[in-house]
DNA sequence: AACGTCATGTCAGCGAATGACATCGCTCTC
DNA sequence: GAGAGCGATGTCATTCGCTGACATGACGTT
């Protein structure tokens, strides 16, 4: 890994554009070099040509910048789920919507493999994660709703989405040459169909 | 709600035992009065009769005084694990685990009620608790594995358990008269078997 | 009575986060 | 094209969570 040499505004002047895309080059640099907790915000600040002060105008703290593509992570899989014909069951628009966020992670494996070295290091940075994910399936459970599906069913149905995806994404990520995540989702879908209660 | 008047130290010396305690008692009753971040560790440590370097000593941070009885939740969950009859299916031991659990927050709801408002209102509090979730998952996945349940089967039944637990202690907390916690967790069990589809 | 040990106190300091206010650069208008 | 307005950024001060280093007090042991 190399330093961080790129000082990412150089001889820029204020009102250079982007700077949220500084920012959250800066601080993934920084964080993937030194670990979460040895960065501080001014370090990532004084690297994108900013102040602390701004960082905290574009990010709510320091974990956030890692979690940036959450919204629309969420707003695909309510898409999906809001898309799919009205004759589906509900535990197979899920697996539909779980499968789609699959497919957008297999895109990137690279990037998604350095963000999830830098999570795996922190607990704090779990945290976040785990209630973004939470927050996933309440999402998904609201959109289940909107189709009619009632209400323990709903719940339960997106929190075994949200199981399925972090298991999957879990092994796929651990893996030195990866299957297909979509795929993987669609076996664990399967096993869990098993495992609940195959007579 | 009374104010805080009562001071846990008084006259007593340096020396009083249980330190641990008066910082449990004295957090828990300004968070609720105050509310989480309203409340500072220098004023907890006071009415504790301790500084705030004390504090810290027993706590690892402002949150975990809320957490203090999952290490015991965990426990219990793994040992019903290892402890229930070869026999039976992984899903029905995660489900007798789930059940015993259920059971433990039966008892003494009044102070589970006020646990949980103060978490509900504070999204730290709310992230720490998914946390200590996911840890109670990753535990009896780990319990399950011991007694012989091979891999992605038995991240999925420990996940889909803390689902349950997760839904089915949200609704009880939430009734104004209260059915039968385990019982809930039960119904939930069956459902979550209708929904996944298994025959 | 001296000693060692463990719990607690004291002190100094770092870093995250926030509020209040100043300032800079762009754009629009007259 | 000079000034007004405005949004983005900077500056400053402050609070609070949390930690390390070291001092001090109380207790048991010998």
């Amino acid at each position: 890994m190399s330093l961080a040499v790129i000082n990412y505004h150089q001889g820029m002047s204020r009102w250079e554009p982007n700077a949220r895309g500084r920012l959250l080059q800066a601080a993934l640099e920084l964080y993937v070099e030194r670990g979460f907790e040895q960065t501080t915000v001014a370090e990532i600040a004084k690297l994108a040509g900013l102040t602390e002060r701004t960082f905290f105008r574009y990010f709510a703290d320091k974990r956030e910048v890692l979690f940036w593509g959450a919204a629309a992570l969420q707003e695909l899989l309510v898409s999906t789920v809001a898309g799919a014909p009205d004759s589906e069951a509900p535990i197979t628009v899920i697996g539909t919507a779980i499968e789609a966020a699959g497919a957008v992670f297999q895109e990137g494996r690279e990037g998604a493999l350095l963000r999830q070295s830098v999570i795996a290091a922190n607990a704090e940075l779990q945290e976040r994660e785990l209630i973004k994910l939470a927050s996933l399936a309440s999402a998904m459970a609201d959109a289940l709703r909107k189709r009619g599906v009632s209400d323990p069913g709903a719940s339960l149905s997106a929190e075994a989405g949200i199981a399925v995806l972090k298991i999957a994404f879990e092994r796929w990520i651990n893996e030195t040459s990866p299957q297909d995540l979509p795929q993987l989702i669609r076996e664990l879908f399967a096993e869990l169909k098993v495992v609940t209660g195959a007579t």
